[in-house]
DNA sequence: TAGATTGTTAATCGATTAACAATC
DNA sequence: TAGATTGTTAATCGATTAACAATC
């Protein structure tokens, strides 16, 4: 939370004269998304998309799309709209998605090995390095490449690979001692797959993905 | 989208003489995240939640919780906080969670069996109807205690259970299809587990989920 | 009592929406 | 040209934040 400050300036949040204006938290989230539809886009050989179109997968309102981007430069082409590639190539800079990041991926069960065999992290540049599990039953067994390793060797491997963000794809009850270590060993991003809600402090930022929650969200809406 | 209108009155979103009164769009979003977070405390025993710790688990702004709660009614206890299975009861009357809601599963691979085989959707009262998928080696092998079927059953297993919830757990190049077939069947809430980018009426809500976006978000905050 | 936390107000900030001239 | 869509402004709405009296 205390990450979500937005930029100081009381004008132009992107000026074109400060192009590493700091996002707000809302845009950074939005800049996020328009890069995912971008990406996606750029697969099925769309070349141009409106700010419409790119509304309607986001559900971002197409003037705030229009809003956000103009901030940072003239990417469109009136009439036509969005030049999928260049546009993907301007958000990426936005959201300076230029280094390497090392991921760590702790459960070897069904979502950890949805997780490991998935390109969803390796499509944005995210490297998985390793997979942990606690049953000894599993080590050595192949999860998206890598061999599973025991739980014990974690605090090494993330040092070696400085592995900033970790995937916790275990059970409840295993969640809270794990993410202890793991603010220990100086992870930073925590995506909690389990039911178990973390205790962690201010600079650690917990995910928490939970499809029941926007499931209840949703029938809100579709109920009444 | 179109279901993101707020109320009209421009007073009490939640007036006590209108305890129905419509939630905006964020509002059933916050809602949906407390509830899970008392649903989780209850489990582990907790019998007293301050805002400030709701705050913590859900990211949203203490003093925005108040606020939220009160437009229902006075729930705390001012010096301790808000009894966790009163006001877990109170979130569910709001939220109007009463009524049992169906759900198909599409694709018995690893995020599949993931989803139909953990408490996430059971737990808030939703119940998995049926799991469906194209491969017939998988034809009849169990997932979360329900045998597999083919996805040509789906039509009838929707009308049977009244369907309006799916979700895709299936590869990218099958969703967009499958997609068209739900919403023809009269499905209304997709979970788009699947890379593609679906295109759906307006009255359909589509849910995607990628965990790519929320991390390239949170590096946004780490990185700068 | 003293400390903690609610319920509530007011000020500020960011998001949404409608509208439309500019222009491809 | 005519139609479509951008870039931008202004008005409104909802979220965030600080502050604090009420009260458990």
């Amino acid at each position: 939370m205390t990450l979500a400050k937005s930029d100081q300036s009381g004008t132009e949040p992107g000026d074109l004269d400060n192009p590493r204006a700091r996002l707000s938290f809302g845009q950074a989230a939005r800049f996020s998304r328009y890069l995912q539809v971008l990406t996606q886009a750029q697969k099925t050989g769309r070349e141009t998309l409106s700010s419409q179109e790119l509304s309607d997968y986001t559900r971002v309102n197409s003037t705030q799309i229009r809003r956000d981007l103009s901030g940072f430069g003239k990417f469109g082409k009136r009439g036509v709209g969005y030049n999928v590639d260049a546009l993907a190539k301007q958000v990426r800079e936005i959201l300076q998605t230029g280094g390497q990041q090392n991921i760590a991926l702790f459960g070897a069960g069904h979502l950890g090995k949805a997780i490991g065999s998935s390109d969803l992290f390796a499509d944005h540049g995210f490297n998985v390095v390793a997979v942990f599990d606690a049953d000894p039953k599993k080590m050595g067994t192949k999860v998206g490449g890598l061999s599973v390793r025991p739980v014990a060797d974690a605090e090494a491997v993330l040092a070696e690979h400085e592995v900033v963000v970790a995937v916790l794809a275990v059970p409840g009850e295993a969640a809270g001692e794990l993410a202890d270590r793991l603010v220990a060993s100086g992870v930073k991003i925590i995506f909690n797959y389990s039911e178990s809600l973390l205790d962690v402090p201010a600079e650690v930022t917990v995910y928490t993905s939970n499809p029941a929650v926007d499931l209840l969200h949703a029938l809100y809406f579709y109920l009444s």
